[in-house]
DNA sequence: GCACAAGTGGACCGTAGTCCGGTTTGTCTG
DNA sequence: CAGACAAACCGGACTACGGTCCACTTGTGC
């Protein structure tokens, strides 16, 4: 049912949940061991449920009891349910960042900009597709969905993009709509609502970019 | 706090909650005379409850109360919170529809469809940032947010124009994106997250617009 | 008036999130 | 190294709220 979210990095024990993803990463201080013996239970025990069951059938007692845990544990290392989903998309979100941040060409540095561009819009569209049930889960209050660093990191990679392709005007606001296109919930209605294959989006993602950087 | 949610019009005691916006208007056949009564009631306290504490610390419960009626009643009318706070909007939300649909140019047919698109997202902008808690209320859901008729009517507008503008390729993913400009989430983050003003979001979808049908 | 569909209300349920008394852990001191 | 202390941590009882259920009531057509 679920994809199989792929655990947090086996290093980071002591990885905060709240933490920013790629670009902030400053870990933070100390974690007591136990503390960090919990976490790693949680979302072992987390992935498992949702792997088994689906993310949205996943309930906070649920993980806490399967980890043999208080439920208040649950909520002191992730915050909220929103939080939970995010630490286990953690590992992934790291992978894909680094994909397009400093991995190689079309997708990394190295090729022009308005290739990148289109590279990237494909890579996001698989990327969430892949993962779209705990992507669902982790984007439920639709007004937290804007400051999280995932896409900030996303907007800014597309803003220098579209600064790098010589595009003139209000480039930030381009770049929120670009992204728009690539919204987890639009992906989301457009595959599964309305049944849209995967190439069509593709294919939409280049003919937008196209559109939006021809001078 | 909340804009005063301008009721439904009086001369729809009858009309059921989950009822299409404008384009499909049929009328429920018969709602007894209690239940009308009981829907009017519950229409008039939720309006002045998000009024006077704004629409995200409104409960069902407080509502069902202050309408002195059972709280089965009120998910009876309007299935859930989501339904009852899309029929606070109903009447604004027509009168909105009416402006692009029918109204004057504009915004309204006669005006050449380029000209027409720029005028409708200048007065979605206004519209949806006027009453933007009770939208933001009205789409929790991330998954349900799509499939509403409000949006159908939004994107087949932006399609037609698009169409009429003699635009070429993917018309309909162009519409969703264009949309994607629009998205309550969207405006209530540049406005109220990153208080952006209105005049740069309108002058944004300008841009768009120019951008997308130059030839 | 009668039959019956439609409507009602409040007890009930599941789940997210909070709270706080008790416990564990890391550290500092003698 | 032992003891002591504070901060961090734990867990489960508790609250709040959205949503369901169903025995009972009421309006409506015949």
């Amino acid at each position: 049912m679920a994809p199989p979210p792929s655990l947090a990095p086996a290093e980071s024990p002591s990885t905060p949940a709240t933490r920013a993803l790629l670009p902030l990463a400053n870990d933070r201080p100390q974690e007591r061991a136990d503390a960090a013996r919990n976490r790693a239970r949680l979302l072992e025990a987390a992935s498992r449920l949702v792997a088994e069951h689906g993310a949205e059938h996943v309930t906070m007692e649920a993980v806490a009891a399967a980890a043999s845990v208080g439920k208040g544990t649950v909520f002191r290392r992730f915050g909220d349910r929103v939080g939970l989903m995010r630490a286990l998309l953690d590992h992934a979100e790291r992978e894909y960042q680094e994909t397009f941040l400093s991995g190689p060409p079309p997708l990394g540095p190295g090729a022009p900009a308005v290739r990148r561009l289109e590279a990237f819009g494909v890579a996001t569209l698989r990327h969430v597709t892949k993962y779209i049930d705990l992507y669902l889960e982790a984007e439920q209050c639709s007004t937290r969905r804007y400051t999280v660093p995932a896409r900030t990191v996303r907007v800014t990679h597309v803003t220098v993009l579209l600064q790098e392709a010589g595009v003139t005007g209000d480039v930030e606001l381009l770049a929120e709509t670009l992204l728009g296109y690539l919204d987890t919930a639009l992906i989301n209605y457009l595959r599964n609502e309305r049944a849209l294959p995967a190439e069509r989006l593709e294919a939409g993602w280049t003919e937008l970019v196209a559109r939006v950087t021809r001078r």
